[in-house]
DNA sequence: CATGAATGAGCCTTCATTCAT
DNA sequence: TATGAATGAAGGCTCATTCAT
């Protein structure tokens, strides 16, 4: 039982997220089965054992991470919709914009491989991520896109089918960066790309002689 | 001690294809990590010692695996480029179709997950998809939209961009689909959705009168 | 995973029983909690993955254990009591014979030693072996005492107490053996104990003369 | 920042006292090995840390718990002798009269397990109980024995052996108490067992009539 | 070829012990 | 003194891999 080396470096409080922080980068990275508990203690800076003071399982720890993740975007998703009543092309060029910036600022992208990785395995997490998120977000996307419709605004057609068409290719640039940009893809311009998404979707590829 | 054999011997020949077959659908379902050797050896009805007079490692069951799902593609997307000179519009309504068929008949699905989620893990994987398929994919179908471009069919706008909207859906349901629909989300008529994205892409949401 | 030295020195059905009495070994010396898993399987010849082929867990290995040990005196009681329908004196001598050679042959008493330290942390094993064993002895013991009374034979009182009083001394030698002889008590020689115990317990300590 | 105390400000003097005490609650139902210094701490009102500025390791905390319970029964054991020197049967009376006492209002019962049970991982636990109790108990026990067969008081027979079936059933009681009765066993009213238990060993199970 | 018992390195988790405050 | 966050060695258990049969 003999230690050695210097024990206490900071207090607690903010252990929990820096322990979070840290496993969310080793869960991305590795996955859960993968992650090793070693690697998220040491890239946290703290023991093993300290880790177990404020989890009681890795599995919370993984439970931890993704509901950190989730937790700021179904606010997020609320206050966009509220704030976009007008034209439906202000919305998804509101909705393009948002998305853009969270995918660069935040590690989104890596919970959401993590989440659809693990989706068997932690059919709770996905279930939470469906019913606090996207059910809320495709719904309201979904009634927005309605009401377009209703206004004369957009075509006839299934109205949930376009909401998943207008946030695919978010999926689209997020996984391409998570798993081929590091094995040495071209990266796509995100914001640019969703730009032209928008403009895209609303109008067409085709120009106007090329109409059929 | 069995005198009177079965009716249908497994033949020898077959084995391998029949280990990927049951590797394939427990890493689907598990992940590389939390797939145990034993769940395949007995999804495969042989032993776990015979796993390995086919294959050295888990890890090289894997890249079989993975492998497997790949090379159909591959010639698959050659194909249908070569099979579609005339409009930009006849090359879309093919590619949805098949893409849609493909998502229907095959565990492409399950498939993906897998290399997404264990690309940082086996960076060589992600390598080969990525050189083997994607690059073909998507260059193919920036090149049909550059030539429709110049044929003054399309829209200006980048061509690269406008590819990865392409199949963007294509992604997105079959994530729904493997991460979702297992949880109680409603599914998406996959074909049904990919037809209503082709018109609406070439086309435009937004109704005439609508347009800016 | 490289390994080496020789695997498989013998086959499987006699290893549960060379386990168990590894565990009986290890269990009767340190107690369940202080046993590891390497001592039990080094003990029993295997490895420690080995011990897990044929348990679940370490409990488990201990019910076992104390299973064991349980199982064969069951029986013996109710031989015991059918074999002796005569005078009391016949049966106390029988009983007395019988559990001396128990007591030398077998390892009840570290497995007594067992079920008294761990009876908190296992209640069902206590509660088993005061099920399936105490309270048949104790009662059938009871039995004989109630009913020599009923023929004259035996002085009023409570015949529950005059059956422990009767296997008390049988304790006490186990005890004794496990837990002083080992740091240098004097041993007690069991058999002749058990034997002046019974006829001590008939006619009692004192001489004639010095009755009250 | 406690400002007014509270009314009885535990005082340090007791600390010692109350860890063996709380110990020794936590030793007797868990044992050794499976006591946490946590439990122990909370349940004595102290600090993990606490602990350890008045016991070296664990293992002291045990030592000083047996310790503790040994200590009053040494000096009971020489006032026992010294205070009947007469008939046998007033001082097997005086015995049992005191065991009974001790059993019932002290944790005696709960240590003795203890010592049993952990006497391989602590022999000189169980060599100074041996050295310094009972080897005196049952010495003393066994000179009054020799005396009173000598007065022509009792019978012939190895007088150690005779000692120690005087106490015996003393030890079945506690057993009883600890193991079974917990688990649902009838209990024992333990001083009128040893009261019919000394009368009986005095003058015999057996009724004038039956007797050989 | 095929089996499956056996192996043992590795990992999650616990807990006695330490020490900055 | 007293606290309790932190440590890290240890142990139960898993599972990819091996090999005698």
């Amino acid at each position: 039982m003999e230690t050695g080396g210097p024990k206490f470096r900071r207090r607690k409080a903010d252990r929990p997220a820096e322990i979070v922080e840290a496993a969310l980068a080793v869960f991305a990275e590795k996955g859960f089965a993968a992650a090793k508990l070693d690697d998220i203690a040491a890239r946290a800076g703290v023991s093993k054992g300290a880790v177990y003071l404020y989890f009681e399982t890795k599995e919370d720890i993984f439970r931890a991470v993704v509901d950190q993740a989730l937790a700021p975007n179904i606010t997020a998703v609320r206050a966009m919709i509220a704030a976009h009543p007008g034209p439906l092309a202000d919305l998804l060029r509101g909705v393009a914009a948002h998305l853009g910036h969270v995918i660069e600022t935040t590690p989104i992208g890596g919970v959401l491989k993590m989440v659809v990785g693990e989706a068997r395995n932690f059919p709770e997490i996905a279930r939470v991520w469906h019913d606090d998120l996207v059910v809320h977000a495709l719904g309201a996307m979904t009634g927005a896109i309605t009401a377009a419709q209703a206004r004369g605004e957009v075509k006839p057609g299934d109205p949930r089918a376009f909401a998943l068409q207008t946030v695919a290719p978010v999926l689209m640039a997020v996984l391409w960066r998570e798993t081929f940009v590091p094995v040495g893809a071209e990266p796509f311009d995100v914001p640019a790309l969703l730009r032209q998404h928008v403009e895209t979707l609303l109008t067409g590829l085709l120009l106007e002689d090329a109409r059929p």
